[in-house]
DNA sequence: ATACTTAGTGTCAATTTGACACTAAGATAT
DNA sequence: ATATCTTAGTGTCAAATTGACACTAAGTAT
């Protein structure tokens, strides 16, 4: 996007992805800061024409965090007149944010559709900064910086989506190392909760999904009692995730 | 949009609403026939520049059906490549489905963002058919008439979504008339799964929502037991609807 | 009167859930 | 070395929920 070749993106589309990582027991979400000025944005990109939408997902997170294989979900798509914001763009031109010829197409109404994308934390060495960004850093959820436009609106909207489908879908897989340990795994669940569970029964409800294979190996160099550590069977999880967990009716 | 101002339409940009009702124990959705062609659509429109998205939703289907305040939901945005098909939309002019001169403006790559409505089937007297078809009628989920482009798979992805948020929503506010009976209730529900639910232990748990408030009236003039009629107590159903039902966490 | 249909209530065993006790393994303090 | 703390892992039990049915009530059809 250094070069933006305005006449072959399709007008009016934009995209923002919402990527979640876990590190440390927090909720991280990977954020750019805007150069010059102290404004942050989420990841995205606008839409060739001749590119499907969620190929261009696909690809405007790979560019940020050098991953492909990444697990990616449309959630919403966010259409408010509000979201266009002349005044705003004039300062991202003052501030030298976007090169003056942008302004133009920046200025644009724009309906953008929301992604969340979950990570392994660790497997993203050094999120690479856009054109118009000098930083792309994880924040935590709960310390968010100040966000552009309704950024933080779309991120709160996919972290509601990612705590509503917890209770139709096991989550994991693309979040958590391949090696992990159960309390690990709660951890997980209740970072996205945000909110405590019993360890026991946390432990009898997902081992019931049968998803998860036990390596009977022990995470090592650890205080305190080693715990086992399990892999997901992917063949299974994938299939729960198809067929979703809570039956209801 | 029989004056159809291209000017001041958002461009890439369309909205597709399927519109389901609930009539003879069937589900039924709201299509539009295009003229002189054997080919349905959904209804749906283009955004106005100073409009939101989701006004423009409702406006679309305000002019279909009458209705205003319908429930109108929001649940995908398909935007693949295939969508565009420029010998589609020559056929369509070719068979005076479009006037010539629209020709450019719907030869476009579209993005469209799908939403799902539930109306209530007896207040949609006659539903209104726009300036590209000739006919707006209910036809059943079941039994389909050819649909245009992806229109068949917008349509089944609105069913699955709607299958999915019964196991976590309470739905009939704005399907069923205002009194309605247990077994009606269910057999809403039977159709949108499309499977059959126990009597006993249906009217056990929808019960347990504690959404219903019964009239202490009965159904008149029907065969056999008349039924006791119940309305929703609409601060609870939303209520409800709000905080989802099924726990699971 | 008898059989059939749909409405509405109740029962009971099996399963699932929530709350919590107990043991195991390793780290730390005395 | 031993007592204490922390985290891991297993087990128990009562309460709540679920699935499968039996039974009664009310109205229709013969």
């Amino acid at each position: 996007m250094t070069t933006l070749q305005t006449q072959s993106l399709l007008p009016s589309v934009a995209i923002d992805c919402v990527v979640f990582g876990f590190h440390e027991n927090e909720l991280k979400v990977l954020l750019l800061k805007l150069k010059n000025i102290d404004l942050w944005a989420l990841p995205g990109g606008f839409v060739n024409q001749g590119v499907d939408l969620d190929s261009e997902a696909l690809n405007a997170l790979e560019i940020r965090t050098g991953l492909d294989n990444i697990f990616l979900k449309q959630f919403h798509t966010f259409g408010s007149i509000e979201r266009n914001d002349t005044d705003h763009n004039r300062m991202l031109v003052d501030k030298k944010v976007i090169d003056p010829e942008w302004f133009e197409w920046f200025d644009q109404r724009f309906i953008s559709v929301g992604y969340y994308a979950l990570v392994e934390y660790s497997q993203v060495r050094e999120p690479i900064p856009g054109p118009i960004s000098e930083a792309c850093e994880w924040c935590s959820v709960n310390d968010l910086p100040p966000l552009m436009l309704d950024h933080r609106h779309i991120l709160e909207t996919a972290h509601m989506t990612l705590k509503t489908e917890l209770n139709n879908q096991p989550i994991g897989l693309n979040l958590l190392p391949k090696r992990f340990s159960i309390p690990e795994l709660q951890s997980l669940y209740e970072t996205i909760l945000g909110k405590k569970l019993d360890r026991r029964n946390f432990r009898r409800k997902v081992m019931s999904f049968d998803i998860l294979v036990c390596t009977n190996e022990r995470r090592t160099g650890v205080a305190h009692k080693a715990p086992l550590l399990y892999e997901f069977d992917e063949e299974k999880y994938h299939a729960a995730h198809q067929a979703g967990l809570s039956s209801g009716w």
